[in-house]
DNA sequence: CTATACCGTGAAATCGCTCTCAAAAGGTGA
DNA sequence: TCACCTTTTGAGAGCGATTTCACGGTATAG
């Protein structure tokens, strides 16, 4: 209709070849009339790209309660991908079965590269993902091929802050409780307490949760009952802290007067309870704008794997650490 | 490898045509040898099905504050997608030069279907996607077109029967704060309070919000200038309630003995507020798993076009109205 | 005026699969 | 053993784009 051949054409739509400028006109004119858009199929049969990179949340819990950790994750990951054209295909496995299929079909390549969050330990996805030649970037650290590429929070970093803000406000008995024990997250949350308390002189006092308030407030408990006297709590998530709270009143402790509690996430919670809640701020939006960029970084260069990026977190005092500083 | 055609190969990895054992058995060694997996693009060239559909959600807002109800209504979309092996695409333009890439991205046929949400009362892109030839289906009414296809939530029944509870436990100076008064859902929520108020010869009396706790207290505070002695609010959405009681505790009214408050949703806050917050449950989940096979019926018979569904809301009485029964 | 370079365009190969059609193979009953 | 029917398989034609290569045409320089 544009009187020209489909070698030309292509080149219009693809913008990379240049045409003159009547040609191109003429084609954008037919096309409108035409109604014509080029099809993604056959164009990622021969390019060998699909423009789009999958996300893959292996975790049915964290979407029911709390914060909305995922939902600010895809705003900035979708910040960087829209940026550049390229869409995100999501993939949230809730059962074994499933995420094979998640294998099966990452292997069939409908995406250019993959985002993997909230893996356990030792998950061999990320790494089976590589040995097919799929770029993959890792949203928390896993330390098992130095060839991986990920971006992670500064956890350690932000839990030895937080404790030794505990210590500054007078504390001297402070326990934690930790995340599940199978997540990296919750491993270097509690190596941070461990440093902060070792550098004191203190002992440390653990006992494991699981992220929830649940979980938080029976740990809460049992800390009580193993030293009744503790006066701080750091806690590793703010939904832990949250049962924290509701176990510490419960047992007629004042907060900040009789223990001090600390969280982590700087979820929209924490500013909520009462007293307000003194945490640890992670940078979602951020981790996951530079989680896409990576993505991309890789995908475009496949030969440099192996980056890292670790983002600061920032201690954000409120009041149930009394420490008003 | 297998000794056997392309063709034959091909009908192992389509499970359509039957292949005699022996050589399926042939065909699955020597993939499994070869590590070959089929294309999917090549394969969506052929078949013209990409076994994909997208959710377009073109609203920054609520992903941030308040509760997870994106998050439950894709967990609710993918069980049912998952079950068919189809991938969800997500699309999330905040802006409107993005959501016209969203247009452009869905003509280029990447998808089998458009989930889309959150729409304007008189968004245009349903229709053009349809006019396009894309199966489409609606989270949330519109009624532009009778062919449109939707799932939505009894916005109104529920609304009506929140408003009769207020009449029902001895109120009677009520009043309400609507959504965003552009949304089908704020309307029909409105629309419910108003015939609950007619059928009981009581007055509206309206302030509009946003769905936001902030406008929520604004509006509230507006509504107690216009009439001091209001005894009962039905707020459009539970952030909204939770607006209203903030400005209600800091005018010095006790809920529920000064003013009951009913809000809408059921997100998990609502069972947090101070009272417990009565308000109407909304099924998102099951909406999400409604939305997704509605799709793909439409996909799989696009004769089929102009299929409705409401879901039932129940009220969940808590404290805030003081109705205990 | 000729030689050189560059730019814009078209012909044709190619990407990796599915699917129709027809032929080969295998079974069954007389 | 043969005719006939049912499975199972292979050959080959697309699906709808991109991209390489080569070829005129035009501009620039000598």
């Amino acid at each position: 209709m544009a009187g020209v051949s489909r070698a030309t054409a292509s080149r219009v739509f693809t913008g990379k070849a240049r045409v003159s400028d009547a040609t191109r006109r003429a084609v954008e004119r037919a096309a409108r009339q035409l109604r014509y858009v080029p099809n993604q199929a056959a164009r990622s049969l021969v390019t060998g790209r699909t423009d789009t990179v999958a996300l893959v949340i292996p975790e049915p819990v964290p979407w029911l309660f709390g914060d909305p950790f995922y939902p600010v994750l895809i705003r900035g990951i979708n910040e960087t991908l829209s940026a550049h054209e390229v869409q995100l295909v999501l993939l949230a496995p809730q059962s074994p079965a499933e995420q094979e299929r998640v294998e099966r079909y990452l292997g069939r390549r409908p995406v250019d590269g993959a985002l993997l969050t909230a893996l356990h330990e030792h998950d061999p996805l990320p790494v089976r993902l590589r040995d097919r030649g799929l770029p993959v970037v890792l949203g928390g650290r896993i330390d098992d091929d130095p060839r991986l590429s990920y971006v992670d929070i500064d956890n350690l970093g932000g839990a030895r802050r937080a404790t030794e803000h505990l210590i500054q406000v007078g504390r001297r008995r402070i326990a934690t409780i930790t995340g599940p024990l199978n997540r990296v997250s919750a491993l270097d949350r509690r190596a941070g307490y461990r440093q902060a308390q070792a550098d004191a002189g203190l002992p440390p006092l653990e006992e494991e949760g699981d992220y929830t308030p649940e979980a938080g407030e029976q740990a809460m408990r049992r800390l009580l009952e193993r030293q009744p006297d503790l006066d701080a709590v750091f806690c590793a998530s703010d939904p832990t802290a949250v049962g924290a709270l509701r176990a510490l009143a419960a047992a007629g402790r004042r907060v900040p007067q009789d223990v001090a509690v600390v969280g982590f996430d700087d979820a929209a919670l924490a500013a909520t309870t009462e007293p307000p809640l003194t945490t640890v701020h992670q940078p979602i939006h951020e981790m996951g704008r530079e989680m896409a960029r990576l993505l991309l970084e890789i995908i475009a260069e496949p030969t440099r794997v192996g980056r890292r990026v670790t983002l600061a977190t920032q201690l954000v005092i409120r009041g149930s650490s009394g420490g008003g500083r």
